[in-house]
DNA sequence: TATGATTGTCTATATCAATAGACAAATATG
DNA sequence: CATATTTGTCTATTGATATAGACAATCATA
């Protein structure tokens, strides 16, 4: 926004009131407001609607965590910033938000033994047939869940990692039961796309929110892959890093 | 998709044919149809909406250049894949699509010299008061606009930088004219969101469209920040690979 | 404690999105 | 050529979004 009035566009597709909560929220994200949202009716008069569809916009970021309402006081920003996701070689997760995050944590949420689908079989180097763990997994930062992943390991070489994972809440833990001590990130695919509806339920989002989807192989010192995942950020909260 | 109906969520802000025309785009991205779409009746039963809802999401994506309709005939897939676009320490924008497009070239759609905001004066080691040329370009690959970039360089160091851009349509041979024949990428943090105004209309979106944004410092052999830049990728044609 | 600023709630109306059905126009196929 | 399939266009109706105005409730402050 910035002085320039954040403009909406009508008949779009797009709701007016979820146009100006992206823009707020990406607005707040770039620290355009110190600790209070201007009025209803200034915010009004800025995308130029009326003051009902800005209150509109301000109640589905209520109820995303991102603003409070108070009435008579004003509208209050809870959280500002995105975390941000190292990604590289050496990527792990339980590493990756050392420092912005007090507490984190990995869920598993279901997990299956099944035959690798042909993109699986070709990223973990398998023959038509062979079985897979899949693993889907939740991770949280301060108890707020920030990605959504999911992920399979060779079945022969890793049986009952889902019980390791389920406890350890850790890949980089449940490994070391099989004697995988280091592992490497082989390569990272990049996409950004609407969440689906079963990310938005797991990750507490809005409709119409954005996932950020990361598609990885890891691989061992001996350049055996070992774990093929897709994993889905929410993009309000985090950005990725790569250096 | 994939037998998988594909799900649409009613009085989400997001009108029903802009969620189908998402969820087509992508299914024709990760190859879900051949070269035919399903009959309009299909879609629509398929999705648990009227025929005239799919006909909005078609012809939106007609209007995109995905699709082209044919009377009596169907409907047929224009464009398919997403470009894979590399990152790394070494990103050149000029080398990053070879083999996958014909024809690239970099548009410069303005410029200016001004003094630098505290972002920019942090990544570029610059002080207060210190004066760049901003660049705002554009990116094309066989006709198609895929990229939007907004880039700042020390304006003491690269005065008129513009112009041999403009000639070029490329960083890395304008800067070899101030005798940087080489230069790394210190780092970069990917983020995602719903694309601004005038990026739908300079990457020729439709409203709701969402880019992937690259923030990232070039330095040269001697570390020295030569380059802090956004470019944001439009999410339906491009992907990000980090090796 | 009176006043102004701000959010919360209600009613009414207008505009846009989605459904429903019918039929025309173009194409493919036996 | 006759028929089925498929996209294109029209009308009517229902439901969701957006606008408009009025006033209540809460808070800060002079």
């Amino acid at each position: 926004m910035a002085g320039v009035a954040g403009r909406v566009e009508r008949r779009s597709g797009i709701s007016l009131w979820r146009q100006i909560a992206d823009q707020i929220r990406q607005a707040i994200g770039s620290g355009e407001f110190d600790e209070k949202l201007p009025p209803e009716m200034t915010l009004a008069e800025r995308f130029g609607v009326n003051r009902h569809t800005v209150r509109g916009a301000i109640s589905a970021l209520v109820q995303e965590g991102v603003l409070r309402a108070e009435q008579g006081r004003g509208t209050f920003i809870e959280r500002k910033q995105r975390l941000a996701y190292p990604i590289g070689a050496r990527t792990r997760f339980s590493e990756g938000l050392q420092g912005q995050a007090k507490d984190r944590r990995g869920i598993l949420l279901a997990h299956a033994i099944e035959p690798a689908d042909q993109r699986t079989i070709v990223a973990l180097g398998l023959t038509e047939g062979d079985k897979v763990v899949r693993l889907e997994t939740l991770s949280e930062a301060d108890g707020r869940p920030i990605s959504r992943a999911t992920s399979f390991f060779p079945g022969e070489r890793f049986p009952g990692i889902e019980k390791l994972y389920a406890q350890s809440g850790s890949v980089t833990t449940a490994l070391k039961s099989f004697d995988v001590v280091d592992y490497f990130r082989r390569s990272t695919l990049i996409s950004a796309r609407h969440a689906s509806d079963a990310d938005l339920a797991d990750l507490r989002l809005s409709p119409g929110a954005i996932v950020i989807a990361t598609v990885y192989t890891n691989v061992d010192p001996d350049e055996r892959p070992i774990q093929f995942s897709e994993t889905r950020f929410a993009a309000d909260l985090v950005e990725l890093s790569v250096s």
